[in-house]
This record gives C-alpha cells, structure tokens and sequence, in this order.
DNA sequence: CTGACATTGTGAACGCTTACACAGAATTCA
DNA sequence: TGAATTCTGTGTAAGCGTTCACAATGTCAG
C-alpha cells in the first residue's frame, strides 16, 4: 500500500544497475520470477535490503509469490533510461582512454561513446574502436547540445582545466579516472574512480586480516 | 589523551590513500604544517572527519598548531606499508589489462605489476611496458609465496574458474574489473570496480538533478 | 472454495558514519 | 612571562543504511 514516491538513497542507487544486470541475466535463460532470497544468493545482496530497495520504487513484488522477472527488467531498465540512448565523449586517449574505446560498454547498447578528444597532435585524427579521435581544441566544432556526459582519462594536472571547459559546452555529467578532486559547477556530477586508492585500501584490509590470524 | 587502539572503521580506511596522497604532494611541495580545514579544503573532506579520522590513529596533531606533515607521511605511509614493495600480478591482457601494465602505478614505488597472465596464446611470451606475460596454464611455475595480489582483468564468464586458481596459490587480495559476484575463501579480500555500474548510477543521479530543475 | 503455505513490505531496533560544537591544550606574540 | 589566539580531540546528537522479524497479503493445491 501506499508508497507513491519514497525517497531513493544514494546507496540503493549504487545498487540499481546491479539489479538490473541480474534481472536481465534472468530473463535471458528464460526465468520468470523470482524470490528476494534466491535473488540474494545471485547477486550476493541481504535479500532484506533487496526488499528494501525494490519497495523503493513502488510494490513490484507479490506476497507469496515473488517477483516477476518481467516487471524487474521493465522497471530497473526505466529508471537507468535504457531507452534512450546515452552520447559519451571520452576526453584522453592514452592506454586506458584506448581500453575504454575498444570496449565501449559493449554489452550495454544504450551507453556509448559517440566521439574522442586529446591534446596531443599524435593521437588524434583517426579511429580507435571505430570511434573518431579529435584535437581537443575542435571539441566546440563537435558538441552537441545532446551530449551531457564525459569520461575523462587524462593526466590528473590537466583535469581541472578540461571540466571546466566540458561544464561550458554542456556537459554535467563526469566519471574520471584521475583522483585530483575538483571543484565543480553545482549541476554537475563527479563521480572519480581512483584505482591505486582502490588498490591500497584493499591491500591495507588483506593485511589486517593476514595480521588478526 | 588515551586512544591506545581505536577502531579504525571502512569508511576511514577508504580514505587514508587520499590522505596519504595529499601529505605526499604537501611534503613536496615544501609544507611543514597543515591544519585540518585548510586540509578539507583541498581534499573536500569536511575537517570534522578529517580530525576524527586521524585521531582513530592515535594524536598525530597538537592544539593551536596543526598537523605536522612529516608525521602524517610517516604515519599513512606506515598505515599502507609503503616501505616494503608489493608484488602484484595481472591476469587478462585484454585492453585493460594491457593499459595497466603500461601504467603500472609509476606514482607509487611500492606498487608493482611484476608479470601477467593470459590464456590467449597470441598474447603470451612477450613483454608489455616491461613486464613479462606468461600463459595462464604456467602459473603454477612462476608464481611464489610473496605473492599475495592479483588484479584481474578477464572476462566475467573465466572469472570464477581463475579465482579459485589463484586462491590455490596463496593469492589473497584480488582487485577485479569483472563485476560477476564471485563467492570466494574468507580470507581472501576482493575489491569490485564495476565501470558499467559507477557509469549507470552516476548517469541515473545526473538525470534527477536534471530533472529536479 | 478453502486451508496451508510462501513471501512481500515495513515498523522498529541497531550499528555505523558524519556533523556539531566546545573544553582544553598548545601556540604565538608582545 | 602572560594573555590572546588557534586548533585539536572528542562528547554528543543527528543522519543514514542495514537487519530483524512478523503481520498482512496473496498463492496454490486439492
């Protein structure tokens, strides 16, 4: 009952697309439903916080049942907007500007990365991945007002000149790989993925469990 | 007074690489001093959590005066072992893996790719920015016990199969790119970096600040 | 249709993390 | 030296997220 438009949180967030792959994974091997605790065993999530996050976005399940697998995919693939087919730019072709392009999320047909830019004059000019890669400086040249998101691959000193020039063509939403961390326009959104802190607290938590032994 | 041996909590362990990082770049800088708001300045963590953070370390900073730099570097830098070198391996040389052999964490001495391993005959027995690559079949022959960590960079289906592998070979702190849930031995510590998951979140977050105006 | 059963959605308790706000400790400067 | 100032460390409270546990609801077999 009720549950017309419960608040969101930022963790059940993180958590969508997660369930989204699970649910899509389902229905590909033809599963028609499934029970929070099976669904729990598969993704490896409390299946109370299952039932948490799902009762978020209104009543999807049915007592005594469980949930439709079809409803599922239906209602975590409106709220990521699969639809509608995302424009990326990436900003930095260096080795992991590369990786991403050959990738290019290829097992998601709605993100894609439309076009490449960087600074250095070698780089530029051609196709990686099938994926045109531009001067930088042309980036005005190639915007446009569809695009609204940028993955950044550069050099962490470079980084906070290139989002400010990204937030002035548009863009407001970022996922970088370089952990300085910037200040940026209110409507923008960062999100930094930083590897080597990634790597040092996860080696700091194996160390410490090694030691408690 | 006190603090003999607080409990340091996830939350402040995900935070002591940037710590560390900063310290570092201050320390080179020519600083001697920093106060936890001018810290919070730069890092964009609040100075409360910075001071209960550090704190949880026992009383690295004095009234009135601050922190001072050579002891922050000296304490983080213990923190995250940064004195004894960690060999680490790479499994999948995809082109990921290949971006992060030529990268290798050059920033941090400590951390150190020191070969890796694919089960694609073509891209065995050669040398990626350096570092050897050995079929994947061979890791029983090269392996050895200061060995502790992998980075995996395979596909989602092998993931599961070379996990096992490596946990048989005394690998104990995993950092992987697959994102498919893995159920592994307890003292083995995985950490996830689901690119296509940060990118959907950080997509869907965009989107209601978007629409929200 | 009925009763036995299965499973959700959620109130309430809990634990973890952040944020506030200030006493007290140390510094700094004259 | 002493007074004014600075800034930490932490008690306390608020906020967030997870987990428990179960009433309510709907399923399903006979």
């Amino acid at each position: 009952m009720q549950n017309t438009k419960a608040h969101v949180s930022k963790a059940t967030i993180k958590r969508i697309p997660l369930y989204y792959r699970a649910v899509v994974q389902l229905q590909q091997e033809g599963v028609a439903r499934i029970r929070s605790d099976r669904l729990s065993e598969i993704i490896h999530i409390p299946s109370a916080t299952i039932r948490r996050d799902f009762s978020s976005f209104g009543e999807l399940g049915k007592s005594g049942y469980g949930y439709s697998i079809a409803t599922l995919v239906e209602e975590f693939g409106q709220l990521l907007d699969v639809d509608s087919s995302e424009s990326i730019i990436l900003v930095g072709v260096g080795g992991l500007g590369r990786a991403l392009l050959m990738n290019n999320f290829r097992r998601n047909p709605d993100l894609n990365i439309v076009m490449a830019f960087d600074a250095d004059p070698t780089k530029v000019n051609t196709r990686i991945g099938g994926i045109p890669v531009y001067p930088f400086a042309t980036l005005a040249a190639h915007m446009n007002p569809n695009i609204h998101t940028a993955i950044l691959a550069v050099p962490s000193a470079s980084q906070t000149g290139v989002i400010g020039t990204l937030e002035a063509f548009g863009i407001n939403a970022i996922m970088t790989f370089a952990p300085q961390p910037v200040a940026c326009a209110p409507q923008t959104t960062i999100r930094y993925i930083d590897l080597t802190s990634e790597l040092q607290s996860l080696l700091y938590t194996a160390h410490q469990k090694a030691k408690a032994r």
